[in-house]
DNA sequence: CAGACGCGGATTGTATACAGGCTGTGGACA
DNA sequence: TGTCCACAGCCTGTATACAATCCGCGTCTG
Protein backbone atom coordinates (compact mmCIF):
# COMPACT_ATOMS: atom_id res chain seq x y z
CA UNK A 1 0.00 0.00 0.00
CA UNK A 2 1.44 3.06 -0.79
CA UNK A 3 2.64 5.84 1.49
CA UNK A 4 0.49 8.87 2.28
CA UNK A 5 2.87 11.32 0.40
CA UNK A 6 2.37 9.58 -2.69
CA UNK A 7 -1.06 9.85 -2.09
CA UNK A 8 -0.75 13.87 -1.88
CA UNK A 9 1.72 13.85 -5.04
CA UNK A 10 -1.50 11.53 -6.87
CA UNK A 11 -3.72 14.12 -6.06
CA UNK A 12 -1.68 16.81 -6.47
CA UNK A 13 -0.65 15.46 -9.89
CA UNK A 14 -4.64 15.22 -11.19
CA UNK A 15 -5.09 19.06 -10.28
CA UNK A 16 -5.77 21.60 -12.42
CA UNK A 17 -4.15 21.03 -15.69
CA UNK A 18 -3.03 24.56 -16.95
CA UNK A 19 -0.72 25.36 -14.38
CA UNK A 20 2.58 23.33 -15.80
CA UNK A 21 5.35 22.89 -12.88
CA UNK A 22 4.31 22.98 -9.42
CA UNK A 23 5.96 22.56 -5.95
CA UNK A 24 8.46 25.27 -6.76
CA UNK A 25 6.42 28.19 -5.15
CA UNK A 26 5.73 28.53 -1.30
CA UNK A 27 1.85 29.27 -2.30
CA UNK A 28 2.00 25.87 -4.40
CA UNK A 29 3.25 23.77 -1.88
CA UNK A 30 0.91 25.31 1.06
CA UNK A 31 -2.06 24.99 -1.11
CA UNK A 32 -1.35 21.10 -1.91
CA UNK A 33 -1.17 20.44 1.68
CA UNK A 34 -3.71 22.37 2.85
CA UNK A 35 -5.82 20.86 0.14
CA UNK A 36 -5.13 17.34 1.16
CA UNK A 37 -5.77 18.01 4.78
CA UNK A 38 -9.18 19.20 4.22
CA UNK A 39 -10.06 16.89 1.71
CA UNK A 40 -8.62 14.26 4.01
CA UNK A 41 -10.95 16.32 7.18
CA UNK A 42 -7.97 16.63 9.30
CA UNK A 43 -9.33 20.26 8.99
CA UNK A 44 -12.34 19.57 10.11
CA UNK A 45 -15.31 21.13 7.70
CA UNK A 46 -16.81 24.29 9.13
CA UNK A 47 -13.52 24.55 11.23
CA UNK A 48 -12.77 28.81 11.08
CA UNK A 49 -9.35 30.27 10.71
CA UNK A 50 -7.58 33.34 10.49
CA UNK A 51 -4.57 34.27 8.16
CA UNK A 52 -1.92 34.35 10.75
CA UNK A 53 -3.72 31.06 12.35
CA UNK A 54 -3.12 29.23 9.44
CA UNK A 55 0.16 30.71 9.10
CA UNK A 56 1.23 29.65 11.79
CA UNK A 57 -0.07 26.05 11.54
CA UNK A 58 1.64 25.65 8.23
CA UNK A 59 4.39 27.79 9.25
CA UNK A 60 4.48 30.46 6.29
CA UNK A 61 3.32 34.06 6.14
CA UNK A 62 0.04 35.73 5.65
CA UNK A 63 0.36 36.44 1.69
CA UNK A 64 1.09 32.89 0.40
CA UNK A 65 -2.01 31.85 2.70
CA UNK A 66 -4.18 34.00 1.16
CA UNK A 67 -3.15 33.14 -1.64
CA UNK A 68 -3.75 29.35 -1.44
CA UNK A 69 -7.00 30.04 0.30
CA UNK A 70 -8.29 32.16 -2.39
CA UNK A 71 -7.59 29.20 -4.75
CA UNK A 72 -9.17 26.85 -2.30
CA UNK A 73 -12.50 28.75 -2.27
CA UNK A 74 -12.31 29.00 -6.27
CA UNK A 75 -12.55 25.03 -5.44
CA UNK A 76 -15.21 24.96 -3.08
CA UNK A 77 -13.15 23.95 -0.32
CA UNK A 78 -12.83 26.95 1.60
CA UNK A 79 -15.22 29.80 2.71
CA UNK A 80 -13.75 33.66 3.03
CA UNK A 81 -15.86 35.81 4.36
CA UNK A 82 -14.63 39.62 3.30
CA UNK A 83 -13.64 41.81 6.65
CA UNK A 84 -14.53 38.47 8.44
CA UNK A 85 -12.10 35.38 7.87
CA UNK A 86 -11.62 31.90 6.81
CA UNK A 87 -13.40 28.57 7.36
CA UNK A 88 -13.13 25.19 5.75
CA UNK A 89 -16.03 25.44 3.79
CA UNK A 90 -18.89 22.99 5.93
CA UNK A 91 -20.03 20.28 4.45
CA UNK A 92 -23.84 20.23 3.40
CA UNK A 93 -26.80 18.02 2.26
CA UNK A 94 -27.52 20.28 -0.42
CA UNK A 95 -23.27 20.31 -1.74
CA UNK A 96 -23.55 16.20 -1.85
CA UNK A 97 -26.74 16.02 -3.77
CA UNK A 98 -25.63 18.99 -5.99
CA UNK A 99 -22.47 16.94 -6.71
CA UNK A 100 -24.27 13.76 -7.05
CA UNK A 101 -26.44 16.00 -9.59
CA UNK A 102 -23.54 16.99 -11.35
CA UNK A 103 -21.91 13.50 -11.50
CA UNK A 104 -24.99 12.35 -13.34
CA UNK A 105 -24.36 14.67 -15.69
CA UNK A 106 -20.79 14.46 -16.28
CA UNK A 107 -19.90 10.98 -15.79
CA UNK A 108 -22.23 9.15 -18.47
CA UNK A 109 -20.72 12.11 -20.86
CA UNK A 110 -17.00 11.90 -20.18
CA UNK A 111 -17.31 8.29 -20.46
CA UNK A 112 -19.06 7.87 -23.62
CA UNK A 113 -16.33 10.03 -24.86
CA UNK A 114 -12.98 7.98 -23.04
CA UNK A 115 -14.47 5.15 -25.11
CA UNK A 116 -14.15 7.50 -28.45
CA UNK A 117 -10.66 8.44 -27.49
CA UNK A 118 -8.73 6.64 -24.80
CA UNK A 119 -5.43 5.20 -25.33
CA UNK A 120 -4.35 1.76 -25.14
CA UNK A 121 -2.03 2.09 -21.90
CA UNK A 122 -4.78 4.09 -20.10
CA UNK A 123 -7.12 1.12 -20.75
CA UNK A 124 -4.62 -0.73 -19.16
CA UNK A 125 -4.23 1.87 -16.43
CA UNK A 126 -8.18 2.06 -15.70
CA UNK A 127 -8.37 -1.70 -15.67
CA UNK A 128 -5.19 -1.96 -12.11
CA UNK A 129 -7.29 0.66 -10.63
CA UNK A 130 -11.06 -1.05 -11.49
CA UNK A 131 -9.16 -3.91 -9.91
CA UNK A 132 -9.66 -2.04 -6.48
CA UNK A 133 -11.34 -3.73 -3.26
CA UNK A 134 -11.84 -2.73 -0.02
CA UNK A 135 -12.92 -4.76 3.62
CA UNK A 136 -15.55 -3.61 5.36
CA UNK A 137 -13.50 -3.56 8.40
CA UNK A 138 -10.16 -1.98 7.12
CA UNK A 139 -10.48 1.78 7.46
CA UNK A 140 -6.79 1.64 5.65
CA UNK A 141 -7.71 -0.14 2.53
CA UNK A 142 -11.37 2.14 2.58
CA UNK A 143 -8.65 5.17 2.33
CA UNK A 144 -7.39 3.79 -0.76
CA UNK A 145 -10.39 2.78 -2.36
CA UNK A 146 -11.05 6.39 -1.96
CA UNK A 147 -7.99 7.31 -3.83
CA UNK A 148 -8.35 4.50 -6.35
CA UNK A 149 -11.85 5.52 -7.04
CA UNK A 150 -11.08 9.28 -7.55
CA UNK A 151 -8.00 7.87 -9.75
CA UNK A 152 -10.25 6.24 -11.76
CA UNK A 153 -12.74 8.83 -12.47
CA UNK A 154 -9.78 11.40 -13.11
CA UNK A 155 -8.43 9.06 -15.63
CA UNK A 156 -11.94 8.89 -17.36
CA UNK A 157 -12.39 12.00 -17.55
CA UNK A 158 -8.96 12.81 -18.89
CA UNK A 159 -9.22 10.14 -21.39
CA UNK A 160 -11.67 12.59 -22.66
CA UNK A 161 -9.37 14.72 -24.09
CA UNK A 162 -10.72 17.80 -22.97
CA UNK A 163 -9.16 19.59 -20.70
CA UNK A 164 -11.47 21.96 -19.18
CA UNK A 165 -14.18 19.15 -18.72
CA UNK A 166 -11.39 17.46 -16.88
CA UNK A 167 -10.83 19.37 -14.49
CA UNK A 168 -14.46 19.93 -13.58
CA UNK A 169 -14.98 16.50 -13.19
CA UNK A 170 -11.79 16.06 -10.90
CA UNK A 171 -13.06 19.17 -8.89
CA UNK A 172 -16.49 17.19 -8.13
CA UNK A 173 -14.91 14.12 -7.40
CA UNK A 174 -12.38 16.05 -5.15
CA UNK A 175 -15.58 17.49 -3.05
CA UNK A 176 -16.98 14.31 -3.32
CA UNK A 177 -13.87 12.68 -1.62
CA UNK A 178 -14.35 14.70 1.34
CA UNK A 179 -18.01 12.90 2.40
CA UNK A 180 -16.37 9.97 1.88
CA UNK A 181 -13.46 10.15 4.15
CA UNK A 182 -15.85 11.43 7.07
CA UNK A 183 -16.76 7.94 7.10
CA UNK A 184 -19.68 7.92 5.07
CA UNK A 185 -18.97 4.97 2.86
CA UNK A 186 -19.56 3.89 -0.48
CA UNK A 187 -21.56 0.51 1.02
CA UNK A 188 -21.36 -2.37 3.04
CA UNK A 189 -19.35 -4.50 0.69
CA UNK A 190 -15.99 -3.63 -1.07
CA UNK A 191 -16.62 -5.71 -4.49
CA UNK A 192 -20.43 -4.25 -5.70
CA UNK A 193 -18.51 -0.84 -6.19
CA UNK A 194 -15.81 -2.83 -8.17
CA UNK A 195 -17.61 -4.84 -10.50
CA UNK A 196 -19.35 -1.67 -11.15
CA UNK A 197 -16.18 -0.26 -12.16
CA UNK A 198 -14.90 -3.50 -13.87
CA UNK A 199 -18.05 -3.26 -16.00
CA UNK A 200 -17.98 0.25 -17.08
CA UNK A 201 -14.15 -0.04 -18.00
CA UNK A 202 -14.52 -2.46 -20.32
CA UNK A 203 -17.30 -0.88 -22.10
CA UNK A 204 -14.81 2.00 -22.97
CA UNK A 205 -12.08 -0.44 -23.15
CA UNK A 206 -14.10 -1.90 -25.51
CA UNK A 207 -14.80 1.51 -27.57
CA UNK A 208 -18.28 1.54 -26.88
CA UNK A 209 -19.84 5.14 -26.38
CA UNK A 210 -23.23 3.73 -25.77
CA UNK A 211 -22.81 1.41 -23.53
CA UNK A 212 -19.60 3.56 -21.30
CA UNK A 213 -22.16 6.15 -21.10
CA UNK A 214 -25.33 3.89 -19.92
CA UNK A 215 -22.76 1.58 -17.80
CA UNK A 216 -21.50 5.11 -15.95
CA UNK A 217 -25.08 6.35 -15.81
CA UNK A 218 -25.87 3.05 -13.86
CA UNK A 219 -23.17 3.27 -11.60
CA UNK A 220 -24.03 7.08 -10.68
CA UNK A 221 -27.29 6.61 -9.95
CA UNK A 222 -26.96 3.78 -7.68
CA UNK A 223 -24.24 5.12 -5.60
CA UNK A 224 -26.59 7.85 -5.53
CA UNK A 225 -29.39 5.49 -4.47
CA UNK A 226 -27.12 3.87 -2.08
CA UNK A 227 -25.34 6.87 -0.38
CA UNK A 228 -29.25 8.40 -0.06
CA UNK A 229 -29.55 5.56 2.84
CA UNK A 230 -26.77 6.25 4.21
CA UNK A 231 -27.24 10.05 4.32
CA UNK A 232 -30.90 9.70 6.68
CA UNK A 233 -28.54 9.05 9.82
CA UNK A 234 -26.41 11.84 9.08
CA UNK A 235 -28.57 14.80 9.39
CA UNK A 236 -28.62 17.53 11.71
CA UNK A 237 -30.58 20.77 11.16
CA UNK A 238 -30.33 20.25 7.31
CA UNK A 239 -26.75 20.22 7.68
CA UNK A 240 -24.82 16.89 7.73
CA UNK A 241 -21.76 17.00 10.28
CA UNK A 242 -20.62 13.45 9.61
CA UNK A 243 -18.01 13.64 12.83
CA UNK A 244 -18.34 15.99 15.83
CA UNK A 245 -17.17 18.42 15.80
CA UNK A 246 -16.14 21.05 18.79
CA UNK A 247 -19.21 23.48 19.35
CA UNK A 248 -17.56 26.47 19.66
CA UNK A 249 -15.54 26.18 16.07
CA UNK A 250 -18.05 25.15 13.80
CA UNK A 251 -19.41 28.55 13.13
CA UNK A 252 -17.60 30.42 10.80
CA UNK A 253 -17.70 33.40 12.73
CA UNK A 254 -14.41 35.17 13.55
CA UNK A 255 -12.48 33.48 16.19
CA UNK A 256 -11.80 35.81 18.97
CA UNK A 257 -9.83 35.36 22.25
CA UNK A 258 -12.43 36.85 25.31
CA UNK A 259 -11.52 40.24 25.40
CA UNK A 260 -8.82 41.15 28.07
CA UNK A 261 -10.47 42.87 31.54
CA UNK A 262 -8.81 46.17 32.23
CA UNK B 1 -30.73 49.66 -25.44
CA UNK B 2 -28.71 49.79 -22.21
CA UNK B 3 -25.66 51.57 -21.30
CA UNK B 4 -21.97 49.79 -21.01
CA UNK B 5 -21.93 50.22 -17.32
CA UNK B 6 -25.34 48.11 -16.89
CA UNK B 7 -23.67 45.43 -19.19
CA UNK B 8 -20.90 45.33 -16.62
CA UNK B 9 -23.56 44.84 -13.59
CA UNK B 10 -25.18 42.48 -15.66
CA UNK B 11 -22.06 40.51 -16.10
CA UNK B 12 -20.94 40.78 -12.66
CA UNK B 13 -24.12 39.91 -11.09
CA UNK B 14 -24.61 36.84 -13.03
CA UNK B 15 -20.72 35.79 -11.43
CA UNK B 16 -19.62 33.06 -8.65
CA UNK B 17 -22.92 33.47 -7.02
CA UNK B 18 -20.95 31.99 -3.51
CA UNK B 19 -19.60 34.96 -3.04
CA UNK B 20 -22.32 37.28 -1.61
CA UNK B 21 -21.61 41.11 -1.22
CA UNK B 22 -19.24 42.47 -4.14
CA UNK B 23 -17.96 45.78 -5.02
CA UNK B 24 -16.56 46.87 -1.71
CA UNK B 25 -13.22 45.90 -2.00
CA UNK B 26 -10.52 47.30 -4.58
CA UNK B 27 -9.53 43.68 -5.39
CA UNK B 28 -13.29 43.10 -6.35
CA UNK B 29 -13.78 46.20 -8.25
CA UNK B 30 -10.33 45.70 -10.35
CA UNK B 31 -11.57 42.01 -10.92
CA UNK B 32 -14.87 43.12 -12.14
CA UNK B 33 -13.24 45.80 -14.58
CA UNK B 34 -10.61 43.63 -16.02
CA UNK B 35 -12.50 40.75 -16.64
CA UNK B 36 -15.40 42.75 -18.61
CA UNK B 37 -12.53 44.04 -20.52
CA UNK B 38 -11.47 40.55 -21.63
CA UNK B 39 -14.87 39.32 -22.31
CA UNK B 40 -15.31 42.27 -24.45
CA UNK B 41 -11.43 41.63 -26.37
CA UNK B 42 -10.79 45.52 -25.37
CA UNK B 43 -7.58 43.62 -24.07
CA UNK B 44 -6.12 41.41 -27.31
CA UNK B 45 -6.21 37.72 -26.23
CA UNK B 46 -2.75 36.59 -26.04
CA UNK B 47 -1.20 40.03 -24.89
CA UNK B 48 1.00 40.14 -22.19
CA UNK B 49 1.43 41.86 -18.70
CA UNK B 50 3.32 42.60 -15.94
CA UNK B 51 1.50 43.20 -12.64
CA UNK B 52 2.99 46.82 -12.51
CA UNK B 53 1.78 47.30 -15.88
CA UNK B 54 -1.76 46.45 -15.38
CA UNK B 55 -1.58 48.33 -12.00
CA UNK B 56 -0.57 50.91 -14.12
CA UNK B 57 -3.56 50.65 -16.40
CA UNK B 58 -6.12 50.38 -14.32
CA UNK B 59 -4.54 52.28 -11.22
CA UNK B 60 -4.25 49.75 -8.38
CA UNK B 61 -1.23 48.28 -6.54
CA UNK B 62 0.32 45.21 -7.44
CA UNK B 63 -1.13 43.33 -4.29
CA UNK B 64 -5.11 43.65 -6.38
CA UNK B 65 -3.76 42.53 -9.39
CA UNK B 66 -2.29 39.95 -8.11
CA UNK B 67 -5.62 38.37 -6.43
CA UNK B 68 -7.89 39.49 -9.68
CA UNK B 69 -5.61 38.07 -12.31
CA UNK B 70 -5.46 34.78 -10.02
CA UNK B 71 -9.15 34.92 -10.11
CA UNK B 72 -9.10 35.34 -13.60
CA UNK B 73 -6.87 32.73 -14.61
CA UNK B 74 -9.14 30.46 -12.67
CA UNK B 75 -11.41 31.26 -14.44
CA UNK B 76 -9.93 30.52 -17.52
CA UNK B 77 -9.64 34.40 -19.02
CA UNK B 78 -5.94 35.05 -18.19
CA UNK B 79 -2.97 33.03 -18.24
CA UNK B 80 0.11 33.09 -15.36
CA UNK B 81 3.61 31.69 -15.89
CA UNK B 82 5.23 31.48 -12.79
CA UNK B 83 7.94 33.78 -12.30
CA UNK B 84 7.37 35.05 -15.85
CA UNK B 85 4.25 37.11 -16.20
CA UNK B 86 0.61 37.23 -16.88
CA UNK B 87 -1.31 37.17 -20.59
CA UNK B 88 -5.01 37.79 -21.40
CA UNK B 89 -5.78 33.88 -22.21
CA UNK B 90 -5.08 33.30 -26.05
CA UNK B 91 -8.19 32.27 -27.87
CA UNK B 92 -7.36 29.03 -29.92
CA UNK B 93 -9.65 26.64 -31.84
CA UNK B 94 -9.64 23.89 -29.63
CA UNK B 95 -10.55 25.74 -26.47
CA UNK B 96 -13.93 26.83 -28.61
CA UNK B 97 -14.19 23.18 -29.66
CA UNK B 98 -13.84 22.25 -25.59
CA UNK B 99 -16.31 24.67 -24.64
CA UNK B 100 -18.80 23.79 -27.29
CA UNK B 101 -18.43 20.10 -25.98
CA UNK B 102 -19.13 20.96 -23.03
CA UNK B 103 -22.24 23.37 -23.56
CA UNK B 104 -23.69 19.79 -25.35
CA UNK B 105 -23.21 17.99 -22.44
CA UNK B 106 -24.49 20.29 -19.71
CA UNK B 107 -26.86 23.20 -21.73
CA UNK B 108 -29.36 19.90 -22.13
CA UNK B 109 -29.07 18.22 -18.50
CA UNK B 110 -29.67 22.24 -17.32
CA UNK B 111 -32.36 22.75 -19.48
CA UNK B 112 -34.39 19.33 -18.60
CA UNK B 113 -33.59 20.38 -14.72
CA UNK B 114 -34.88 24.05 -15.37
CA UNK B 115 -37.81 22.60 -16.67
CA UNK B 116 -38.35 21.08 -13.39
CA UNK B 117 -37.94 23.98 -11.22
CA UNK B 118 -37.98 26.90 -12.62
CA UNK B 119 -40.45 29.74 -11.14
CA UNK B 120 -43.23 31.44 -12.90
CA UNK B 121 -41.42 34.78 -12.73
CA UNK B 122 -38.45 33.53 -14.37
CA UNK B 123 -40.06 31.95 -17.03
CA UNK B 124 -41.55 35.35 -17.97
CA UNK B 125 -37.98 37.40 -17.85
CA UNK B 126 -36.90 34.16 -20.26
CA UNK B 127 -39.69 34.78 -22.42
CA UNK B 128 -38.12 38.58 -22.63
CA UNK B 129 -34.53 37.60 -23.36
CA UNK B 130 -35.66 34.85 -26.28
CA UNK B 131 -37.80 37.71 -27.92
CA UNK B 132 -34.00 39.70 -28.50
CA UNK B 133 -32.92 38.98 -32.23
CA UNK B 134 -29.88 40.99 -33.84
CA UNK B 135 -29.89 43.31 -37.35
CA UNK B 136 -26.66 41.77 -39.09
CA UNK B 137 -25.27 44.87 -40.03
CA UNK B 138 -25.91 46.37 -36.46
CA UNK B 139 -22.94 46.30 -34.71
CA UNK B 140 -24.70 48.01 -31.38
CA UNK B 141 -27.55 45.32 -31.55
CA UNK B 142 -24.95 42.61 -32.25
CA UNK B 143 -23.50 42.96 -29.10
CA UNK B 144 -26.68 43.55 -27.28
CA UNK B 145 -27.88 40.27 -28.51
CA UNK B 146 -24.66 38.52 -26.71
CA UNK B 147 -25.50 40.02 -24.00
CA UNK B 148 -29.18 38.76 -23.83
CA UNK B 149 -27.89 35.09 -25.33
CA UNK B 150 -25.94 35.23 -22.27
CA UNK B 151 -28.37 35.92 -19.58
CA UNK B 152 -30.47 33.76 -21.09
CA UNK B 153 -28.47 30.65 -20.90
CA UNK B 154 -27.32 31.85 -17.48
CA UNK B 155 -31.03 31.94 -15.98
CA UNK B 156 -31.93 29.08 -17.54
CA UNK B 157 -28.45 27.49 -15.55
CA UNK B 158 -29.93 29.27 -12.79
CA UNK B 159 -33.13 27.58 -12.51
CA UNK B 160 -31.38 24.40 -11.79
CA UNK B 161 -30.99 25.31 -8.43
CA UNK B 162 -27.96 23.93 -8.74
CA UNK B 163 -25.44 26.83 -7.42
CA UNK B 164 -22.39 24.63 -8.32
CA UNK B 165 -23.61 23.37 -12.02
CA UNK B 166 -24.83 27.20 -12.54
CA UNK B 167 -21.94 28.58 -11.60
CA UNK B 168 -19.63 26.39 -14.49
CA UNK B 169 -21.83 27.28 -17.08
CA UNK B 170 -21.98 31.02 -16.51
CA UNK B 171 -18.15 30.41 -16.74
CA UNK B 172 -18.28 28.55 -20.24
CA UNK B 173 -20.48 31.13 -21.23
CA UNK B 174 -18.07 33.86 -20.48
CA UNK B 175 -15.64 32.09 -21.81
CA UNK B 176 -17.73 31.72 -25.51
CA UNK B 177 -18.35 35.69 -25.60
CA UNK B 178 -15.02 36.86 -26.16
CA UNK B 179 -15.08 35.00 -29.68
CA UNK B 180 -18.43 36.16 -30.42
CA UNK B 181 -16.90 39.33 -28.98
CA UNK B 182 -14.08 39.24 -31.44
CA UNK B 183 -16.78 38.91 -34.30
CA UNK B 184 -17.50 35.12 -34.72
CA UNK B 185 -20.85 36.14 -35.54
CA UNK B 186 -23.85 33.59 -34.53
CA UNK B 187 -25.23 33.41 -38.06
CA UNK B 188 -25.78 35.91 -41.10
CA UNK B 189 -29.35 36.17 -39.66
CA UNK B 190 -30.29 37.29 -36.13
CA UNK B 191 -33.47 35.51 -36.13
CA UNK B 192 -32.97 32.15 -36.44
CA UNK B 193 -30.92 31.79 -33.25
CA UNK B 194 -34.28 33.91 -31.47
CA UNK B 195 -36.16 31.00 -32.94
CA UNK B 196 -34.21 27.98 -31.81
CA UNK B 197 -34.41 30.22 -28.01
CA UNK B 198 -38.11 30.40 -28.29
CA UNK B 199 -38.67 26.86 -29.19
CA UNK B 200 -36.32 26.05 -25.94
CA UNK B 201 -38.04 28.21 -23.53
CA UNK B 202 -41.50 27.19 -24.51
CA UNK B 203 -40.70 23.50 -24.04
CA UNK B 204 -39.30 24.58 -20.51
CA UNK B 205 -42.32 26.53 -19.55
CA UNK B 206 -44.33 23.87 -20.44
CA UNK B 207 -42.57 21.87 -17.61
CA UNK B 208 -41.82 19.36 -19.64
CA UNK B 209 -37.63 17.76 -19.43
CA UNK B 210 -37.76 15.86 -22.29
CA UNK B 211 -38.84 18.14 -24.63
CA UNK B 212 -36.30 20.83 -23.12
CA UNK B 213 -33.49 18.13 -23.27
CA UNK B 214 -34.16 17.99 -27.01
CA UNK B 215 -34.43 21.66 -27.69
CA UNK B 216 -31.51 22.32 -26.44
CA UNK B 217 -29.73 19.81 -27.54
CA UNK B 218 -30.75 21.00 -31.03
CA UNK B 219 -30.20 24.64 -30.47
CA UNK B 220 -26.28 23.18 -29.30
CA UNK B 221 -25.57 21.26 -31.96
CA UNK B 222 -27.08 23.91 -34.78
CA UNK B 223 -25.09 26.48 -32.47
CA UNK B 224 -22.02 24.27 -32.87
CA UNK B 225 -22.36 23.49 -36.83
CA UNK B 226 -22.99 27.47 -37.81
CA UNK B 227 -19.95 28.40 -35.94
CA UNK B 228 -17.82 25.14 -37.88
CA UNK B 229 -17.87 26.56 -40.88
CA UNK B 230 -17.09 30.07 -40.14
CA UNK B 231 -13.97 28.87 -38.07
CA UNK B 232 -12.53 27.35 -41.11
CA UNK B 233 -11.69 31.37 -42.45
CA UNK B 234 -10.14 32.43 -39.18
CA UNK B 235 -7.80 29.76 -38.85
CA UNK B 236 -3.50 30.76 -38.72
CA UNK B 237 -1.29 27.98 -37.59
CA UNK B 238 -3.72 26.19 -35.64
CA UNK B 239 -4.66 29.23 -33.28
CA UNK B 240 -7.70 31.52 -34.21
CA UNK B 241 -6.86 35.25 -34.36
CA UNK B 242 -10.09 37.20 -35.19
CA UNK B 243 -8.90 40.13 -34.99
CA UNK B 244 -5.70 41.43 -36.32
CA UNK B 245 -3.24 41.74 -33.26
CA UNK B 246 -0.03 43.31 -33.18
CA UNK B 247 2.82 41.01 -33.72
CA UNK B 248 5.11 42.11 -30.58
CA UNK B 249 2.59 41.81 -28.14
CA UNK B 250 1.05 38.56 -28.72
CA UNK B 251 3.30 35.89 -27.43
CA UNK B 252 3.20 35.46 -23.90
CA UNK B 253 6.62 36.10 -23.31
CA UNK B 254 7.77 38.67 -21.03
CA UNK B 255 7.82 42.47 -22.25
CA UNK B 256 11.31 43.74 -22.20
CA UNK B 257 11.93 47.21 -22.98
CA UNK B 258 15.19 47.14 -25.04
CA UNK B 259 18.20 47.32 -22.72
CA UNK B 260 19.57 50.72 -22.29
CA UNK B 261 23.00 51.31 -23.68
CA UNK B 262 25.68 51.50 -21.32
C1' DC C 1 -34.62 47.62 32.16
C1' DA C 2 -34.38 48.00 26.89
C1' DG C 3 -32.22 50.03 23.13
C1' DA C 4 -28.83 53.03 20.90
C1' DC C 5 -24.17 54.70 20.62
C1' DG C 6 -19.26 54.70 20.76
C1' DC C 7 -14.90 52.76 21.64
C1' DG C 8 -11.43 48.95 21.74
C1' DG C 9 -9.36 45.21 19.79
C1' DA C 10 -8.49 42.03 16.46
C1' DT C 11 -8.58 40.90 11.68
C1' DT C 12 -8.53 41.60 6.85
C1' DG C 13 -7.37 44.74 2.73
C1' DT C 14 -3.67 47.27 0.54
C1' DA C 15 0.90 49.28 -0.23
C1' DT C 16 5.59 48.86 -0.09
C1' DA C 17 10.23 46.85 0.76
C1' DC C 18 13.24 43.05 0.20
C1' DA C 19 14.82 38.57 -1.79
C1' DG C 20 15.17 35.26 -5.38
C1' DG C 21 14.49 33.72 -10.22
C1' DC C 22 14.56 34.20 -15.12
C1' DT C 23 16.03 36.10 -19.49
C1' DG C 24 18.77 38.57 -22.64
C1' DT C 25 22.97 40.66 -23.76
C1' DG C 26 27.78 41.11 -24.24
C1' DG C 27 32.26 39.48 -24.02
C1' DA C 28 35.73 35.78 -23.77
C1' DC C 29 37.41 31.80 -25.81
C1' DA C 30 37.90 27.89 -28.99
C1' DT D 1 32.57 32.96 -36.40
C1' DG D 2 30.08 30.08 -33.26
C1' DT D 3 29.47 28.74 -28.45
C1' DC D 4 29.58 29.21 -23.69
C1' DC D 5 29.41 31.79 -19.52
C1' DA D 6 28.63 35.49 -16.43
C1' DC D 7 26.46 39.63 -15.28
C1' DA D 8 22.77 43.02 -15.28
C1' DG D 9 18.17 44.20 -15.15
C1' DC D 10 13.52 43.40 -14.65
C1' DC D 11 10.12 40.81 -12.83
C1' DT D 12 7.64 37.92 -9.64
C1' DG D 13 7.39 35.75 -4.85
C1' DT D 14 7.24 36.81 -0.03
C1' DA D 15 7.36 39.50 4.21
C1' DT D 16 6.06 43.34 6.62
C1' DA D 17 3.95 47.89 7.73
C1' DC D 18 -0.03 50.76 7.54
C1' DA D 19 -5.09 51.70 6.74
C1' DA D 20 -9.87 50.30 6.73
C1' DT D 21 -13.42 47.43 8.47
C1' DC D 22 -16.20 44.87 11.52
C1' DC D 23 -17.79 42.91 15.92
C1' DG D 24 -18.49 42.89 20.91
C1' DC D 25 -18.82 45.02 25.03
C1' DG D 26 -19.61 48.74 28.04
C1' DT D 27 -22.06 52.81 28.84
C1' DC D 28 -25.42 56.14 28.45
C1' DT D 29 -30.14 57.56 27.90
C1' DG D 30 -35.13 57.14 27.74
Amino acid sequence: MRSLAELSIDIAQSRCNTRNRAMETLVETLYQRLRLDIVECSLNPGKAFSEAGLGRLYDAGRTPVREACRRLEHEGLMRITPFRGYAIAPLSVSEFQDLEEMQLIFEPAAAALAAERISPQEIEELRALARAEYRVDDKASYREFIRANYQLHCLIAQATRNIRLSDIIANIHIRLMRFFYLGLSFEAHGHTLSNEHIVLVNAIAARDPRAARRKAADHVTRAIARSATMLKGAIRFGEAVFESVPAGNTSPVRVSKPRRGK
